[in-house]
DNA sequence: CGTGAAATATAAATAGA
DNA sequence: TCTATTTATATTTCACG
């Protein structure tokens, strides 16, 4: 799927506030209202757009730990296998396996520390984990999400 | 700031889907409208909602490497001026100073492994950095952002 | 919290460059 | 094929009960 310039304009003003209305977003980009939404619709029907959602705080949540937990699992461990099982732990925000000595990385964010003491526990206890390594957030210093790179 | 189960109801659909309408939400929780409406500006005001914005799929974009770069810096380096070098570089979408070994995590988005390449050399010549330690992501597993935890 | 009405935004069809 | 205009429909917003 091929971008242009205005384009990339629109996703970025979409990034920092989804919900500006088709004609502001033209106002700001040279287009009329009807255009954008063609655009719009474009972006969503070719992929670039998955989806529509709202930014919280985990801190106003009660979200208060966050953290790191490396994954060394035992030879020959699916991905789909460590897939299913940290998808149990709604603490889990992300999750990819790594190149490197460890398998895979979690990106946690828990209650508080005993929830994410908990979480590290029961994912040590599956059978393909040899081994976790974690760290502790001490304190953000960028949440930019996957937002279009600077235009 | 207290939640009720409405609320996290309410969160949880706006995470799914920021562009249903009021009506729409209030029929699936059993308000107004109008009841709704105020339940979301309250949860704007009080900050748990932090805005409303797209998602974007990183491929789709261009963006082909993904990976997390751990940083480690001389002694001393104040958060502030971590912050700041990182933020010169649109490729890292999340950072965090960090306990253990290693004094910051970056999480990294670039077009290809060039741009890694150039973001990884750029950042590891910053005076304050001693040296960085990066890992690629082979495949995402799970990507969950920052909703509420399964009501 | 619910109702209802005015202001606003969206969506679909049509026409023009 | 892309953009602009129009018109019907839907949503948002707000004062009041």
């Amino acid at each position: 799927m091929r971008l242009d310039r205005l384009d990339e304009q629109l996703l970025a003003l979409l990034v920092a506030d989804a919900r500006r209305s088709y004609a502001d977003l033209g106002a700001r980009v040279g287009l009329t209202a009807s255009a954008v939404k063609r655009r719009v619709d474009r972006l969503r029907e070719g992929g670039a757009i998955t989806g529509f959602t709202v930014t919280l705080d985990p801190a106003a949540l009660g979200w208060t730990v966050e953290g790191y937990v490396e994954l060394y699992c035992r030879s020959s461990t699916p991905p789909e296998t460590i897939r299913a099982a940290v998808e149990q732990h709604a603490e889990v925000v992300d999750a990819s396996t790594i190149s490197g000595e460890a398998d895979a990385l979690l990106h946690i964010l828990a209650a508080d520390m005993r929830d994410f003491e908990r979480v590290l526990e029961r994912i040590g206890a599956e059978p393909f984990v040899a081994r976790t390594k974690s760290v502790l957030v001490l304190s953000p210093l960028l949440r930019r999400g996957a937002g279009p790179r600077a235009v």
